[in-house]
DNA sequence: AATGAATGAGAATTCATTCAT
DNA sequence: AATGAATGAATTCTCATTCAT
């Protein structure tokens, strides 16, 4: 029982770590079962094929990290600390898994037939705790309420994966952490109650 | 004569157009042949291999951007004008050349064994009026000489690739020379004389 | 299990087949594959490329014919028996390998590459049977002394060489074995006690 | 006129040379092209194809053999001293052409398409002095009647191309002409009256 | 369920040959 | 006559996927 299950996180991490060097065409098969210590054709009981795969990535490690920032989420109390703490462990998830990232940021996010799945939608719905968070502000009355929540939520996601490409970019010249503070204010100056002036 | 040119044109802007949708690997030379409407053959009377085909991009569309922006800055007078204006090319280039930027921007850059073959050095080096510009302005005293002219010259063309990288990421949803004036101003805080504080 | 070596077999029977009819260049891979009665791509399960499959040719022959001339010898008596045993099932072996024959004598002795890879030492290494022949002669006072064993073993194969490749140049137009009396003769007035003049 | 005689001769040269280093399979038009300074194309107009051009090699080779060496039997009496004059030319041939014995010795000899299409034949057939020389010496009494002048020729030119293709095996690594006293001796013994026993 | 041998569809590349200029 | 650009068939090799054991 929790064999078969143990033996398809095998492959998964395995698949992780072989996409991640040299993207999806430039991996193979046999170097994903190789590492995984499994036959080439005992992937296929698990996942229907290599895109299958390899698409598979993205929706496990958003259960992961859903799963876990629940967690890092509870007993918060305030808009903005819940927020900031959103921020904190987005960007430490992201440090703690460069090579998912790669695969994210640099591989499936530029890649047409990606967004042609409308994986990466899912993905972002299922990232809810954020548009909770924003949806609790707006009726506590500390994030504006002229914008639509979705259109919030894509700012704050989107200044987060830009900050995390970035970073890839870079090949981890730097710590992804360092920005955490700069980010944050940026994203509470743009959600949060429009300054009078 | 000129048959030959425009026969080895056809086939780089062939090349552009598919390596631009799927990179390197997915593209294949039988589709770019197909599409230049010439012999897979003909294309290794004019290209090496592959990976010159790719190569041989950046290279062309480089001369290209050096010859325009020449004529675009004369005539014009003083640095910050000149900046200005490289500025508006630099972001006219890509916003008219999207394909190009990403197989500059997402996949020559990213990859490790481009920075290797240094052409990406080479393309640097060949962007000189950037580096003529800042010398000129280090001279008439509008541009900071406490930092060297290298430096400068990487400060300016690293926040050019980034505002256009983060552009092709989002796929063109938004126009690039929207934030021609933020950037023109960032840049000019930048390299100009610093602050008196 | 079984079957796996069966095909392995397969493939380098077929292989020495057809690489003697046209060499390597001639050869085609597909040819070898329809030969064998595999797919192409079977093939480099078993090999890793073409000049690997070449190259494993006399390395699997020259085992064979080691182990088969280790039993041809058990039993005789004195050096002259056993010479005279190893130089007719020399002749024999190539007699009954023609194929064999041609690839070893007439493409891959007359090729640099080959003499580079140094499988051709291993193979005369290989054959070591000669080398303790020639040894225990010596100890036994039927071979000279006055020259080492390594340059006798050199002449022993070296006459057997050429006469092999001289009746393959003929296409067999004669018996290979019709020799078999004179060369033992000249090879044992070679490497034998030298004449009391 | 003989500018046009001049390029196919041009052409035969330089496929000689090309051809002598890797075979027929892997020379190319175009490398004999540019050695012999012409375009690829005007190669079709002097031979038919590729292969046309190779066999061409010893047609024309031939013909210079067989006129060269008629001058130097010119005046010799004595039909042993015309042999000896024969292998002397034939041997100093081969050392001064050695490219060209590769290509007859090591390539067609070897190849059975060679041998279909009967070139060979024609070869032996045309070197036609060794038959007059055997037949006057039948006729004056010094070679042997027993044996077909045929047979006695085949005799002749095999000892002679064993002898060549020998040296070339081992890349010239001795002089040819060194074996000319034991290789006249022991043609001579072989066609000349049967020893009185 | 698991295996891994076998498959065969492509992909890059080479090069003899043709043909418009 | 000469050229050399263009062709496209053929070749080696890779690898996702299937299937008998």
């Amino acid at each position: 029982m929790s064999k078969k299950i143990a033996t398809k996180q095998a492959i998964l991490q395995a698949a992780i770590e072989v996409f991640s060097k040299g993207g999806f065409r430039n991996s193979s098969i046999s170097e994903i079962a190789r590492r995984a210590n499994v036959a080439e054709g005992s992937i296929y009981r698990y996942y229907k094929n290599k895109e299958d795969l390899f698409f598979s990535i993205p929706i496990q490690k958003t259960i992961e990290f859903t799963g876990e920032i629940d967690l890092h989420l509870q007993g918060i109390r305030g808009t903005f600390n819940q927020i900031r703490k959103f921020i904190w462990y987005y960007l430490y998830f992201f440090k703690t898994n460069p090579e998912y990232g790669r695969i994210l940021m640099l591989e499936m996010r530029v890649s047409r037939s990606f967004v042609k799945t409308k994986t990466y939608n899912f993905l972002k719905k299922s990232i809810s705790q954020i548009l909770q968070i924003i949806e609790e502000g707006q009726n506590e009355g500390t994030i504006r309420k002229d914008v639509n929540i979705y259109i919030l939520r894509e700012l704050v996601l989107g200044i987060l994966e830009h900050v995390v490409t970035r970073w890839l970019l870079q090949e981890g010249k730097y710590d992804l952490m360092e920005y955490y503070e700069d980010i944050t204010k940026s994203v509470i100056d743009g959600i949060g109650l429009p300054r009078k002036a």
